[in-house]
DNA sequence: ATGGTCGGCAACCGA
C-alpha cells in the first residue's frame, strides 16, 4: 500500500506542530505541502527529518513555497515549472517509489480581468506544456497540490454567486479540462461523485467553517494505472485543530502497491 | 457583546 497526500499548510513553520503529530498518526508515504511560506534557509528540515522523512523543498520570502516530503528519497527533482526559471515557489516535481509527482501551487488569480488573472491562466498552461512535454499518460504518475479552482458547482458553496468570479471561472476550468484531458483522473471525485466535499474554507467569511462554505481546490490527479488501483481517498479534517487552525484540510489517497 | 481572518514580518501584501 502506498499512502499519498497533499495539504496547503500556510506556513509550515505555524503549522508545523498539526503537522507532525498528523505524519506521526497516518504516516504517509508521500506528503506533498503547499505555501510553506518559508525561505530555505529556515525550513524546518530537522523536525521533519526526524519524523522519518526525506525533505525537498523551494522557497521564497512571505510567500509561496513548496515541499515534498516522502519516506524513500525523492530523485530526479525540479524546481522550476518555467524554463527561464521559477522564482515564485510554486512548484516541485521528482520520482520517487516507481511514481512520478508533481507538486503545485497555482497562483491564487486575485481577481478576474486583473494581470495576477492572467499569470494564473499562463501558469496552468505552462503547467499543462510540461506534463505533454515529460511524461506519457501510461505513466505512473500524479499531480497534486493547491489549484486554486473549483471544477463543478458541488465544489463550490453558492455556485451562482461564485459563477465567473476567481476560481470558478471558465478560463481557468477549461485549461484544468485539458491537464484532465491528457490523462489525469481527480482521485477523490472517482470515489466520491457526490458534492459537499471541501478542501478549503475562507478565513476571511465569518463563521465560514461552521457554515460550512467552502471550496473543493485542492487535488490528487493520477494516470489511469494508478486510479485503476487507488483503494479510497479522503479529505482529512486534522488540520482544524483548536489551536492554530488552517484554512485547508489535508487530501489523502491510497493505492494498492 | 458596539467586535468580527490569517501569516509573514515589520508596513502592508496576499490569500
Amino acid at each position: 500500500m502506498l499512502k499519498f497526500a497533499t495539504f496547503n499548510a500556510n506556513s509550515v513553520r505555524t503549522r508545523l506542530p498539526i503537522l507532525l503529530q498528523w505524519l506521526e498518526k497516518e504516516t504517509p508515504d508521500i506528503l506533498c505541502l503547499q505555501e510553506t511560506k518559508v525561505q530555505d534557509k529556515d525550513f524546518p528540515v530537522d523536525p521533519l527529518e526526524k519524523a522519518g522523512y526525506h525533505v525537498t523543498f523551494r522557497g521564497q520570502k512571505s510567500y509561496n513555497g513548496v515541499a515534498i516530503l516522502s519516506k524513500s528519497p525523492l530523485e530526479d527533482v525540479r524546481l522550476d515549472l518555467f524554463s527561464q526559471g521559477d522564482e515564485q515557489a510554486r512548484f516541485v516535481s521528482g520520482r520517487v517509489q516507481g511514481i512520478s509527482v508533481v507538486n503545485v501551487y497555482v497562483p491564487q488569480g486575485s481577481q478576474v480581468g486583473s494581470e495576477k488573472f492572467q499569470y494564473k491562466l499562463e501558469w496552468l498552461k505552462n503547467l499543462l506544456e510540461y506534463i505533454v512535454d515529460r511524461y506519457n499518460p501510461d505513466d505512473s504518475l500524479i499531480v497534486a497540490g493547491d489549484f486554486n479552482v473549483a471544477m463543478e458547482d458541488m465544489d463550490v458553496y453558492d455556485p451562482e454567486t461564485h459563477r465567473g468570479g476567481v476560481g470558478f471561472h471558465a478560463d481557468e476550468q477549461a485549461l484544468m479540462k485539458k491537464i484532465f484531458n491528457w490523462g489525469l483522473v481527480d482521485v477523490f471525485r472517482k470515489h466520491f461523485p457526490e458534492g459537499n466535499h471541501y478542501t478549503f474554507w475562507d478565513y476571511r467569511i465569518p463563521n465560514g467553517l461552521k457554515r460550512n462554505l467552502g471550496w473543493r481546490i485542492d487535488y490528487i490527479l493520477a494516470t489511469a494505472s494508478l486510479v485503476e488501483i487507488s483503494r479510497t481517498a479522503w479529505v482529512d479534517t486534522s488540520a482544524r485543530a483548536l489551536s492554530k487552525p488552517s484554512d485547508h484540510t489535508f487530501l489523502v489517497t491510497e493505492f494498492n502497491v
